[in-house]
DNA sequence: TTGTAAGCGTTATCAC
DNA sequence: GTGATAACGCTTACAA
């Protein structure tokens, strides 16, 4: 029992497949009668255009984005995922997504898939050392590429970021407006990542600005949570240790809101960059440098949506903003000396 | 510059397409020097695959399994795609992804797109009110069609569903154990959702099995973390109020988190379904009744390659066990009476 | 208002 | 070992 087709359906009424082309297009002129007779028959057969051969039409691509994402389970990335197919949907695309694991080569391979799918757009959340000069040919030939939250390798496309060195400063600033003058950092790994990066630039001009030296023993990394809870540790354990912490994304916070949690250290004050869906509820509820996920997303998307609207200006830099959301713990003020 | 195509390549070698066809798939005999001249060709000319074209052949399928979650931002649901991702990526299949936000309509308009695309097997988490009735031709014709979290509706269908009623049963008898004789239970929205009546019918379980009564008065909900919150401040506020709390899901737990932490109750017991990324950092930590979407999604995954495979056995009910993680909300005892 | 012919890029079938 | 031809289900271009 084959699956009919418009050939079956255009026999079924007694003509041809053109006009059930037409008909469930809405496209060109169709007697009243000839549509009422397609669509009868449409029902009555159980007829399903098949959108594989519909896409495939003379150098057509398929209507799908593909997504590249680190890892699907992590919030701010299913946000990211979910942000974009929302606005995708609208314009009848689906969404194909593959996870990098923040593997290159992984990444790498998706993505030739994708390709090979003929999908309409590339969103890609680069992974650590991968180099994207590969998509040069891809681009030129008009593909839209927009890489979300890092910034594309070797290559010169459309990025969307969020403002991670300006968040980084304004956390920051929050820690010493509040009177401390030892702020540890503790990041995510590799230490060359990006967003790891900016946001670091963006703590060392914080005490820039306010006159303080840069110490690097106040600098740790893990890169997860129980690493950066055990990060959180060495810091405090400093001889002369920080009375403030800044955490670089959410591993980090969470490992130390869950080693300062252990250790009953209440006196420690602490802001996070990227929010927690829990922030609110810790004692105390966490100080954040929130991001837009849903909002950088949006932006990816509405992006592609443009260049495939046959928009060629060149290549921009979307900087998504980030907001401080203040709690408690980024207010806990520093000991007297 | 239209892109090489699989003739292009055959023309620069002296060949057929077939033979082309024929090296790239490792399929029937090719002499070594054709193989060596094709694989030049291919690489020079830069040809990818076509695999929309692939995939049209004959009745063929899209290489592509189709999953329908109700929300992507959700760690839980996020997790599943990522595990389904992960299994059949092995298999050279890709993820197409839709988000139903938990509308019935939605949802089938995802499910009629992917059937449209011709996926080799669908993969869907029902949305409250949506039913499956129309998905019996695609089963009959053979589609792998597997329901995850919750179960089919008006359809003999694979499940793949968590120890709903036999988790819920263990995490209030582990409040009965610690003293408690009135647990009150805050569930989500609606209450018609399969999952929130499993959990709802293990926690009366439990009840009669320690020879509680059961009483109404006890049960309240909400749809989101806030209503959840003030839920649990109405329970409180009774006048023969719970000594201890169950919360049903994740959304209602960190409700009830959020409004225990407000009201510094540190007195009051909770064990919540489903576990929190932030759990263990909470004060108390919270003691979970954890479910395991990763081992879900690898068993929907591995259920459709199977049947993909050709298995024909009737419909299967896969129940996912759950675990009781103690961490500490959930051994407060009972105040003396 | 409708039909005809051709083609998208690949693979199946059968012949050489 | 390799090629010729047809077919998958649809749309485009042109003709009637």
């Amino acid at each position: 029992m084959r699956r009919p087709t418009m050939t079956d359906v255009a026999r079924e009424v007694g003509v041809t497949a053109k006009t059930v082309s037409r008909v469930l297009n809405d496209e060109g002129p169709v007697a009243v009668e000839t549509r009422e007779r397609v669509m009868a028959a449409v029902r009555k057969l159980g007829y399903q255009p098949n959108l594989m051969a519909r896409n495939m039409r003379v150098g057509a691509r398929d209507a799908a984005i593909g997504l590249v994402i680190p890892e699907m389970g992590n919030p701010f990335f299913g946000t990211v995922a979910g942000g974009v197919e929302g606005v995708i949907r609208e314009r009848g695309l689906t969404l194909i997504v593959g996870s990098s694991s923040e593997n290159a080569e992984l990444e790498h391979s998706l993505i030739a898939t994708f390709l090979a799918r003929r999908v309409s757009a590339l969103i890609v959340v680069p992974s650590a050392g991968s180099d994207h000069r590969r998509l040069r040919a891809e681009r030129v030939a008009g593909l839209p590429i927009v890489f979300l939250d890092r910034p594309s390798v070797g290559l010169t496309a459309d990025n969307v970021v969020s403002a991670n060195r300006q968040g980084a400063q304004t956390g920051v600033t929050h820690l010493i407006a509040h009177g401390h003058r030892r702020v540890g950092f503790v990041g995510d790994l590799p230490a060359a990542l990006y967003t790891r990066r900016e946001r670091f630039q963006g703590y060392r001009d914080a005490l820039a600005l306010a006159g303080l030296p840069f110490d690097r023993a106040l600098v740790d990394s893990g890169h997860d949570q129980d690493a950066a809870a055990r990060a959180t540790l060495r810091l405090l354990a400093l001889d002369d240790p920080p009375t403030a912490l800044f955490t670089a994304n959410n591993l980090a916070s969470m490992g130390a809101v869950l080693a300062l949690s252990r250790a009953g250290r209440r006196d420690v004050a602490l802001v996070g960059f990227d929010d927690l869906p829990l922030a609110e509820a810790l004692d105390p509820p966490l100080t954040v440098v929130a991001q837009d996920p849903a909002g950088m997303a949006a932006a990816a998307a509405e992006l592609v949506l443009s260049r495939m609207d046959g928009d060629r200006s060149k290549a921009r830099r979307s900087l998504v903003p980030t907001r401080l959301i203040v709690r408690g713990s980024g207010e806990v003020p520093a000991p007297r000396t």
